[in-house]
DNA sequence: ACCCCACTTCGACAATAGCCAAACCTCCCG
DNA sequence: CGGGAGGTTTGGCTATTGTCGAAGTGGGGT
């Protein structure tokens, strides 16, 4: 069942004037009474009364028609009505940041993640991590403000920056080189060749990067089980 | 309108088996018949008419007051399940965040907010705020995991931290020192004096730190004219 | 002025909700 | 075993809903 769906019902079955809240969403939606009627084979003066409270109390099995009616007609238009309000649910998610319960060792997180190591491997062992940052990697350079990156830290700065989304490598190293966040490991995901330039930012900031072609919910899954 | 209300009445209104939803509610309510019918002055049995489905489209205001009897009923019980549910469905309302439309000296800010500069008043001039953060200290502290730490930031790290439930400032400092979080001011609500080490750490993050009493609702609704 | 469109208002009527009381189940427990 | 607590079932009555169509209002547009 659909949030929104599930939160005009509620409102419209919470309201005193359950029919000014119809029209209300009805208006939202940007649909006639007539094109409404039509669709659910009632009157328009029927949507009229509802609209006008001329029923204190409406059946929810109206409601229910009324709320499918307005989301099936707005779907049948592209939707986007739908649309924009599931985009304002979700809050703009630029990463994802996880924690672990104990500092783990970035060779082993390399195993664990099915990594292999392309710059800076004989320090790889030295680093710990107490976290990880999944980003990816052209919404962070092209839609996320500067201001946000300070939140990419999470808990810690020991952390493995996981991008994706790469091409070749060399952008997100650009951010890492340009801005404070210095996580401990990088990882490029599904790279195939690093770039240059990337690699020397690497060597100058002592940032082991790995690669890795493994699924990202299936990453996911095994960093959740830390 | 509370959300948990909405959603427990979109979920009976869209219900194909409204009365088996109810049901559901009213057990997860642990309430039982009788008492909801005492409470909405209505038989046990039409509360069982209810939930056999007999009644196939029951009108709004059938559930509008089933729903407010249950979170009546609960309330009355000491609201436990409706705390529950309110725990469950906002992790994210540790905090506040409010963005300003342009750059507000923090001077002025403290003036907007009647509150009094305590510590590193000298430099309260120097500081620009973008926004601010609303935070209950108490449970940023205790319950609000790693995770959500750089949310905190909002748009700009430049902003000011506002902590209510302050006792002495000292642990809302702590956080700020041991963290990655350095806003640009820091108001304590209601605040006494403040404790010593906590005017340490200001001083060392070179931090002001303001104390005020008015309202929060008041100074939410000051803060949202800029 | 005229017309169309979107919407409102209203009388009418069959279908259904809303409610109760009383009888009936079913566990659980001393 | 007996009884009470919690729940279900059913007949029955009245108040409302669900719906229509015809007639009416008001704002554009040409």
């Amino acid at each position: 069942m659909d949030k929104l769906n599930v939160k005009i019902a509620g409102e419209i079955a919470l309201s005193e004037a359950p029919g000014s809240t119809m029209k209300k969403w009805r208006e939202i939606f940007g649909i006639t009474q007539a094109e409404l009627g039509e669709h659910l084979k009632i009157s328009a003066s029927t949507i009229s009364d509802y609209e006008g409270n001329r029923r204190k109390s409406p059946g929810i099995v109206v409601v229910h028609r009324f709320v499918d009616a307005l989301i099936a007609l707005d779907t049948g238009k592209g939707g986007s009505v739908t649309r924009r309000f599931r985009e304002q649910e979700q809050e703009t998610k630029f990463f994802e940041a996880g924690e672990f319960t104990q500092a783990v060792n970035a060779a082993d997180f390399a195993k664990l993640i099915d990594a292999k190591c392309v710059v800076n491997s004989e320090i790889l062992g030295q680093k710990k991590l107490y976290g990880y940052t999944l980003l990816d990697s052209i919404k962070v350079i092209m839609e996320m403000p500067y201001t946000e990156f300070p939140k990419l830290f999470g808990a810690s700065p020991e952390r493995a920056f996981i991008f994706t989304e790469v091409s070749t490598g060399r952008s997100p190293m650009v951010v890492v080189r340009v801005t404070q966040m210095k996580p401990s490991v990088i990882v490029m995901h599904k790279l195939e060749k690093v770039d240059k330039l990337a690699v020397k930012i690497a060597q100058v900031e002592k940032i082991p990067i790995l690669t890795t072609k493994i699924d990202i919910e299936e990453m996911k899954g095994r960093l959740q089980k830390i």
